[in-house]
DNA sequence: ATGTTC
């Protein structure tokens, strides 16, 4: 397919629709983001599909509405770009595996404490060990809360909510996560006893890879109004946790892969790249698949209900502090579909809205946004690398039309981890971090490596051009202190 | 992302 793109405002750019094309691609980027994704579409690529190849195929996908989109921070991933966002149509639409991605509701939670960067400094390295001792990390970490297939079944369905019943967390913290931590409509036996399995040990694990938990401190604010409702300040320390659904996930991406790719040849389904097979929404295939999503959401929502507490603890270990200071600022997923209302050509309809890499971002006066923040929208947390910034957004009215209220995840990575472990050592980056004052403790060197902060891109860039293209407006910008890497 | 090439 040849991909023509156009800008059509200030960074916002247009795939040009081909005849296999049902909707347009839309694009945010800015001169030079664009000029990358144009040269990845004409290097000789080993292997993979450039991104924006990615973008125009999902526009093939049926029921897809109104454009395929890509946020700032995009690039290749399996079958949709990370990064992607597309929203389907219920009656006529598709579910993807790809669209969703294999760690469901990948997510970023950060949680406020009362303590200021000044508090965090002098005591960087006994946190760093606390944080790294309370929290377990790395691949195939298990955690304390051992369970069995029935109380599993119970996690899928209640979410956060199981876990703070039994001393993880408060209430408060469900009021002030996405879904108040528990979708409806997740049903366990969608979901393989090997995917249960996997789960056994590992609710309140980190895992690996990009995931990290981080002790951070607002470095500014931008938005003093979303900044007081959201009750953050100037110096204040919070902790970020990036974490998912872990093997859990992971094994229900594998499952209903080929499911899907059984029900692409059984409903006809015209698949451009094997790795975009899908489902009729409303097939029994569609509907099983999404009820195990939704499973897999709520699975990731009591894993860092679970990880919050580990983290509360370590801080009261380390401060003194009681770990009911230490107040939920909010969660949020990027890793997701879900069936959610929008406004299409003046008309509310129903759906399927698959953001993969791509942050929820409902702006003001949505009903899914908690009471406290309803003016304002809920906040948008974009995690940085472990050497730059991280961003706290809010919505716009602009981005719920355009995005479907959607944004970036994150920097988004310029280097394959191939590319990275060539150019750098784990050791030399911890060293290069420690001389500029942040901590990192990870079990993995080369999983460090992988995450070299030059591996990505600069996010506050990638940032800049969803706020100056009024999808989003910041609110603060984060810096770390302390790592602890999966 | 992943008991990382079941």
């Amino acid at each position: 397919m040849k991909i023509e793109i156009k800008q059509i405002r200030d960074y916002v750019w247009e795939i040009q629709r081909t005849p296999e094309m049902l909707v347009p691609g839309i694009v945010y980027g800015d001169t030079d983001s664009i000029v990358t994704l144009k040269k990845e579409l004409a290097a000789k690529h080993g292997g993979f599909t450039p991104a924006l190849v990615q973008v125009a195929n999902v526009a093939t996908l049926p029921g897809i509405v109104n454009a395929s989109l890509a946020m700032a921070d995009i690039h290749p991933g399996y079958g949709f770009a990370i990064g992607g966002v597309a929203a389907f149509d219920m009656d006529t639409g598709v579910v993807s595996v790809a669209g969703v991605g294999f760690d469901i509701n990948c997510g970023v939670r950060i949680l406020k404490t009362q303590l200021e960067r000044k508090d965090v400094e002098p005591v960087k390295e006994r946190l760093a060990d606390a944080l790294f001792r309370g929290v377990p990390s790395g691949v195939g970490s298990e955690g304390e809360i051992k369970l069995k297939e029935k109380e599993i079944d119970k996690l899928l369905v209640k979410g956060a909510a199981f876990v703070v019943e039994q001393g993880y967390g408060t209430p408060d913290d469900l009021e002030y996560t996405e879904e108040n931590g528990a979708i409806k409509g997740a049903d366990p036996a969608c979901v393989s006893p090997r995917a249960k399995e996997r789960q056994f040990k590992q609710t309140g694990t980190l895992g690996s890879g990009n995931h990290y938990l981080e002790c951070q401190y607002i470095e500014e604010i931008y938005d003093e109004e979303a900044a007081t409702v959201y009750g953050l300040h100037k110096g204040q320390a919070l902790i970020a946790i990036h974490c998912g659904s872990r093997g859990l996930g992971h094994q229900i991406g594998t499952d209903y892969l080929k499911t899907l790719e059984e029900a692409s040849r059984k409903y006809n389904i015209p698949i451009r790249d094997r790795e975009l097979v899908c489902a009729p929404i409303k097939s029994p295939e569609g509907k099983r698949y999404l009820s195990a999503v939704y499973a897999g959401i709520n699975c990731a929502f009591a894993n860092r209900q679970v990880i919050s507490h580990l983290s509360r603890k370590a801080f009261a270990e380390v401060f003194g502090i009681s770990p009911a200071s230490v107040r939920l600022l909010y969660d949020v997923g990027h890793n997701t579909c879900k069936a959610e209302e929008h406004e299409v050509g003046g008309r509310t309809k129903t759906l399927l809205v698959h953001r993969k890499g791509a942050t929820r971002a409902f702006g003001p006066g949505r009903i899914e946004c908690p009471t406290a923040y309803r003016d304002v929208g809920h906040p948008l947390l974009i995690g940085g690398t472990m050497g730059t910034a991280s961003y706290i957004m809010r919505g716009t009215a602009l981005g719920m039309t355009e995005t479907f209220g959607s944004t970036i995840h994150g920097a988004g990575r310029a280097l394959s981890r191939m590319q990275a472990k060539k150019q750098w050592s784990g050791a030399e980056v911890i060293r290069e971090l420690g001389e500029r004052g942040i901590v990192i403790r990870s079990h993995s060197k080369a999983g460090v490596a992988e995450e070299a902060p030059g591996a990505y891109k600069d996010v506050d860039r990638v940032v800049d051009i969803m706020h100056n293209a009024g999808i989003n407006r910041k609110v603060a910008r984060l810096r770390p202190m302390v790592c602890v890497k999966g």
